[in-house]
DNA sequence: CTCCATTATGTTATGTTATAACGCATGTAG
DNA sequence: CTACATGCGTTATAACATAACATAATGGAG
């Protein structure tokens, strides 16, 4: 039992349905999910927390699946466009999605302290970065919505 | 006159009445607008585009005012905590405030390829994400509020 | 005015994040 | 089987950012 969105929660279970539910897409889409990808997906999986590339690479390449940047960098491009993982541009830093399935526009409370990170669902079309694109014409490709600060138990800490 | 929020403005009246301001600012808060950083919000002021660090050491070294990559880091450290400026965290990339004064939770239409930035102001304690964090007992220190897409002009270049 | 503390700058080096470019391997369609 | 697309291994380097320490300028207290 480990935190997301600050809450405890059947881990196991959430990273088992995950991957199963990646393996789903992968079918329906024509997408492969090579060992690589796999155990990438797998490890940011593990912690609900935002992962450096570099932490990523630590990790694969402790377990002989690549030593080079390029390694990390790649499985995180294919995790990211299939929309199984996000990368928090505040952190840069990356972690698995948490609503996996659902078409995205997410939001993250990041929790600088710890770097767990809540995400939330949020509607593409509302809002009010909607409406200002609207109103002038620009055409919004991505959102990037993050929230900076303490969660709970880190503000408890201090 | 250039884009800015992609309307045509008269800029050489907004580069001067935001120095103004930023000098008031600075007075009222003891603040110190050295040379290097009065210049360096210059330089970001000349462009509603949003500009790379490195980008802005190469017009202060060209000036004669610091080559070592730390000049240009302290400026913008400087510009952002006293609001001067902003960091748009998904292009590693800075950009001098257009609401200047204001208490700022800004948001950004960023056209990718022409990297010029509409800032828009919204309102802190609203929205989705300030729900969120309520709900959950998170406390917000800042916000990164970004859309990345095509401005009107680069669209229709395309 | 002088001294002191604080803030700013100069400089070297290095850390961190990310990508370019090339060749080989493998999987899939025709 | 061949041709093409995709994935992977590898080397090198680009791009972004900070640590650490020395020197200098500034501004307030006495």
């Amino acid at each position: 039992m480990t935190p997301i969105g600050f809450e405890a929660h059947d881990h196991a279970d959430c990273v088992r349905t995950t991957l199963e539910q990646a393996e789903k897409v992968c079918k329906a889409r024509r997408l492969r999910l090579t060992p690589i990808r796999r155990r990438a997906l797998e490890i940011l999986l593990a912690e609900h927390r935002a992962l450096g590339a570099y932490d990523l690479l630590a990790v694969l390449a402790a377990e002989g699946l690549g030593t080079a940047p390029p390694v990390a960098y790649r499985a995180l491009d294919f995790l990211t466009s299939a929309g199984f993982a996000h990368k928090i541009e505040g952190l840069n830093a990356y972690i698995a999605c948490a609503h996996l399935g659902a078409d995205h526009t997410p939001a993250f409370l990041i929790c600088t302290a710890c770097k767990s990170v809540a995400e939330a669902e949020t509607q593409t079309t509302k809002g009010r970065l909607a409406e200002a694109a609207r109103d002038s014409g620009f055409h919004i490709e991505r959102t990037v919505i993050e929230a900076l600060g303490l969660c709970p138990a880190c503000q408890d800490a201090a």
